[in-house]
DNA sequence: GGCCGCATGTAATCTGTTACATGATTCT
DNA sequence: AGAATCATGTAACAGATTACATGCGGCC
């Protein structure tokens, strides 16, 4: 239960929430080319890394399981505030653009799991925060001078990511009530 | 002369190549608001750092120069590998996405610096680039079937970013035939 | 007296990735 | 016989960032 810094690896919690499971398992369904495989690539021996550190935060507990035949395994189960940790993560939207490729992808991932209308409410608010950067970027490119041409190369740069990110927001939301 | 990877603190090399600097100085030039400041934040301690991976590369040579009345400074210049080495990496175009936000916006400083044409060269090299991207993208979303629906977002979402890059770059090409 | 500017650096930390170690079984 | 699958883990390495250490001089 120590204090160290947790991100992504909240997105594990969410294949322990339908049932307990074990590492080797879980980098089954992580590299599913039809699921996460292009999104989040993870070794096998980082995966057992990042697990441990879930237990060491007191997210999960691990149970041995011998098995006949087989090298033994350790299942690992979420724990009350595991659960807690991961359905709050899954809700946030991210705080940084570049956090987009990874850890958004990752977490819409689970949201659409736990239905459409928690992906919906995650997207809506991520969709909140964008437009956030967006303002931002559009004061500051106003605020700069005509004369300063990288500054304006820079921020019409960060403003063009920002309005895909947008765009492609505005087409989840279309999708999920599509379907 | 040791044997490890530089990226993007050939970047610094670029300082160095109108005269010799101390790293100081080189912190001051970074830190500019209307030059790489708002693109390239880097501590004064780790600048010290990169500057020292210069020079066991080769690229630059220190000279102490010792004032009086101030703490005695080393100024760092240029060697011809070092010359060579940033000649190229200013003119490579970078090979992922990810590079755009730092590394080439970083690049684009520095070819600016060293005129239009090598800057607009830059830019056309990595609009190729950027197009093969996009190409590659397209291609797998052309394969994955429409009853993947996750796939098919994270798909969108690439392209969408890079579809940002290419408009992005052809508004570089425009402002430097303007100016 | 205290803070800021000048000027340099070491070391710790964190994060992410990769290499390696082990060992049984099943498939070809 | 050799490769692949199952199953776990330690340790090393690379990269970026930060904290800390030092010390003088000038300004308010």
């Amino acid at each position: 239960m120590r204090e160290t810094s947790l991100t992504i690896e909240h997105a594990l919690l969410g294949f322990l929430l339908p049932q307990p499971q074990h590492g080797y398992a879980i980098h089954q369904q992580l590299t599913d080319p039809a699921g996460l495989g292009p999104v989040w690539r993870l070794k096998l021996s980082h995966l057992y890394t990042l697990l441990h550190k879930l237990e060491e935060a007191g997210y999960v507990i691990a149970t041995p399981e011998s098995q006949d035949n087989r090298p033994p395994r350790k299942v690992f189960q979420l724990t009350p505030t595991g659960e807690a940790a991961f359905l709050d993560w899954v809700q946030r939207p991210v705080a940084h653009g570049r956090s987009l490729r990874l850890e958004f992808l990752v977490k819409l991932y689970f949201a659409r799991c736990e239905g459409t209308d928690v992906a919906s409410r995650l997207v809506a608010a991520q969709r909140a925060r964008v437009q956030e950067w967006l303002a931002d970027s559009e004061g500051r490119a106003d605020q700069t001078p005509n004369d300063r041409a990288y500054s304006r190369l820079v921020a019409q740069f960060r403003q063009g990511q920002i309005e895909a990110m947008l765009t492609w927001l505005d087409h989840c939301e279309v999708t999920f009530h599509e379907g």
